[in-house]
DNA sequence: TTGTAAGCGTTATCAA
DNA sequence: TTGATAACGCTTACAA
């Protein structure tokens, strides 16, 4: 208090706190109800004389209303929750980078939970950011918990699902198309030579991104007439702790191949270098050996051996789009759920060539 | 209101809003005082009875406090803000990781904000956090902009720098330590053989980190005795878009050594992979033609050519610990900014290896 | 030990 | 068009 009053008293512009918007008021001689008419509806309301005596106070004291304070008076925050499951993840990155640019544009702030691959925290990041009355979410985790989605959704929050749906929920959901996506790289690798393949993917375990490759890996697989392809086709699911067991699948694909050529397609980037790993130690020579392609297209993949075939994902569309259907949300408008599916982009590279030595 | 009024007649546990410690209040038949006081001071304060009826209270309607309305009245917000100079950069990623965990264990909510590489928007970044009341910040930017971070001081606000200080700023700052890590690097080239090098940096511009790496990249050629030795280096900033001068830069390299061998010392991951980018335009192989050994260990770095050698950084105790700083100040800890260095690691690979064909 | 009431910085509903 | 004034959900003197 006393100190307060002392700086004042000194009349140096070095306000130990914020202006407050009663601090404006005083002074520029009006009430706070004009000053936050200003803020609010601009001069609509108020006299060009009025409206300019309250800008220079403002301006004089930079002052800059306390969202905290606004939010508990009108109920929304400007604040969007952003969950996800693990920030090392480079595809979730640039989802969130694109998610953020859009919401900044929107003036929004993006509050970021990061699950740390715990998912069993998704219930307590969305309190948290309920907590902090965030005006809805943008989730990219892994789903397991529904009970945590229908609870936002219960509290009136919209909520937007990246890359993941949580099964038996109601929202928005953007993702890669993933059907279109397994056919392409399949098709590139058939296309290529390849005959006798083997899906990669992390365990399944529910999350929907894998069931939903893995399912179009198989049905393509299916549809394809195995008499004129010779196309065969198989899944492997493989714990990150466990690197012998993807050698044996790597040699045992090879075997069944015979004189075809084997080829296999990872579910994404994380998976793509658990099999570069297990080429190294077999030996093995991308491309020749054994072909490559796999989800998610980064910055390293031109550098790895021939080159890594991949199949790019819109990551920074993805986060934008995600971020405009939830502003359209908080914007009023009433639809249905949406399901947006981005396709994805071939990005041919050395790893799904063969090379006659 | 009779909407509210109607549902709580009902008795269903679907309260359309969060329920307030008045809510709470009355269900416990006791006053919101009591109530807070039971949250700030559990039941220190309070008599057995009435603390049971109050936390049966809270559970029944799964009260949680506002925080917004506990930063509005008590001015503290439990809220970090964390500037980014570009999440895309693996290291932040890394860093914001590492904090991330040591804030929540703390109780502090992370609020991130990214600046997309655009270090203009560094002041809005600062302002719109302050607004939103964060008690400190960890700035993990440019730090061209020493006004806003000043700015953010006199708001009495504690900073924590990471990886890159910000001239003239007090504040904490938390970063590697490069000149050990530099000296390292180096002595394992010449250790293997290389005598003529190359440090390859972005463009400098003022940033304290590769200041201070391309500083001891000269210091330890200056004093290394080049009789001797043998040793001879030179820098070279590299533009993105320009890669016709790496490679110009990198066949100079080679000339120069004449029957020395050339290697190349890199300032971070990013210009890792555009030395790897050109030695793959010009044909040359890693190790071999020219040696490599890199700032920043990644998930890659081993599947690159022949492996590459790398310096890595604690990145996770890089963000831990400059969070910790920043709670210590929190807490009121009093002290002269300090300055905290942590070692690398040197992870040799084959890019530093020369091999005799 | 508990309750009453004021106030944090806003906005919204009244009157004037 | 402007100004009191009452909330928003919480904490904290001060009283009881």
């Amino acid at each position: 208090m006393s100190s307060k009053l002392t700086l004042s008293s000194v009349q140096i512009a070095l306000p130990t706190s914020r202006a407050t918007i009663a601090d404006v008021a005083r002074e520029a001689g009006v009430s706070k109800a004009t000053v936050s008419r200003f803020l609010n509806h601009r001069d609509k309301l108020l006299t060009k004389d009025i409206a300019t005596r309250v800008e220079v106070a403002i301006a004089a004291l930079s002052y800059i209303p306390s969202p905290m304070a606004q939010s508990l008076k009108r109920g929304r925050s400007r604040l969007i929750g952003l969950v996800v499951a693990d920030v090392t993840n480079p595809f979730s990155v640039a989802v969130l980078r694109g998610a953020e640019k859009a919401c900044q544009e929107a003036g929004y702030l993006l509050m970021m939970f990061n699950l740390g691959n715990d998912s069993c925290r998704e219930s307590e990041a969305i309190e948290t950011l309920t907590a902090y009355q965030v005006e809805g979410f943008i989730l990219n985790t892994l789903g397991g918990d529904a009970k945590a989605v229908t609870e936002a959704a219960r509290h009136g929050k919209p909520v937007v699902l990246v890359d993941r749906r949580h099964h038996g929920m109601q929202a928005d959901f953007v993702s890669l198309d993933n059907v279109g996506a397994v056919r392409m790289g399949v098709s590139h690798l058939l296309g290529a030579g390849y005959q006798e393949l083997l899906f990669v993917s992390e365990q399944i375990k529910g999350v929907s991104s894998r069931e939903e490759r893995e399912a179009a890996f198989r049905a393509f697989i299916g549809n394809t007439a195995p008499d004129s392809s010779g196309l065969q086709g198989r899944t492997f699911e493989h714990a990150a702790d466990d690197p012998q067991a993807l050698d044996d699948a790597l040699r045992s694909l090879r075997e069944r191949a015979g004189n075809r050529l084997p080829a296999v397609l990872s579910s994404n980037a994380v998976v793509t270098l658990r099999v570069v790993a297990a080429m190294a130690r077999l030996g093995w020579m991308l491309g020749t050996d054994v072909g490559l392609i796999g989800f998610d297209d980064t910055e390293w993949s031109p550098y790895i051996g021939p080159g890594l075939s991949s199949i790019a994902q819109p990551t920074d569309d993805l986060g934008r789009i995600a971020a405009g259907c939830l502003i359209e949300r908080l914007k009023g408008l009433q639809l249905p759920p949406r399901q947006i599916f981005l396709s994805g982009q071939l990005v041919p590279r050395g790893s799904s060539v063969h090379t006659v030595i």
